[in-house]
DNA sequence: CAGTATCCCCCTAGATACTG
DNA sequence: CAGTATCTAGGGGGATACTG
């Protein structure tokens, strides 16, 4: 048969997927980092109806899930760079697909 | 430039497609339809450890998204038989690559 | 079999203000 | 510039019991 089927009743790699991208923000951050590196306020600015706690949590999140690299730059004012982890990276084609299928079905 | 940028101020489609796909239990009661109609207990032991009442509440909502359909036999007793949409069944490369993602980097 | 009906907790997420 | 800190509302989600 086509489709294998799981026993999601101790994790299910879709549904595992879905916990590390799923977040209200996650998607569109990864999405946009897909650019390239960005600085924290222009990320907001691409994610757009974002308040600063909630970014900063997703990213933290996304950070410790190894899917983009934090970088500090430590002088006054700030400089803080996102990007993409290698992990991270894997992620293209499905950000791709869902931005596609996003724009035709939705 | 291989990426364009989206202001998602006023809709992204990333973000679109998973306020769709993003639910909880949605991505894995979607990716088990792949195999075909389900009744409503067969879906529920393939999703595994979730809730009646969550369970119905995300099939609800994927039907009302026009992404699964729902199909009422008027029995005693009740039969019910979930399965994907023609646009349900368009994010199967979606659903595909979610899984071979969360097998290979989770 | 395939759901509702209740009750309730807690976490998500927003608003706002403050800061090294 | 890139964040904390604090407070709060709302609803996502669980447990349990009941039903046509």
């Amino acid at each position: 048969m086509r489709f294998e089927s799981y026993d999601c009743s101790r994790g299910c790699p879709v549904e595992a997927a879905l916990e590390r991208i799923g977040g209200k923000w996650k998607g569109v951050a990864l999405y946009h980092l897909l650019e390239g590196t960005k600085r924290y306020n222009e990320l907001k600015r691409d994610v757009g109806n974002v308040t600063q706690r909630m970014l900063t949590k997703q990213l933290r999140e996304l950070e410790s899930d190894g899917l983009i690299v934090r970088k500090v730059y430590p002088v006054v004012p700030p400089h803080v760079e996102y990007s993409l982890s290698e992990k991270g990276r894997t992620l293209e084609p499905i950000l791709l697909a869902l931005r596609d299928w996003g724009e035709s079905y939705v």
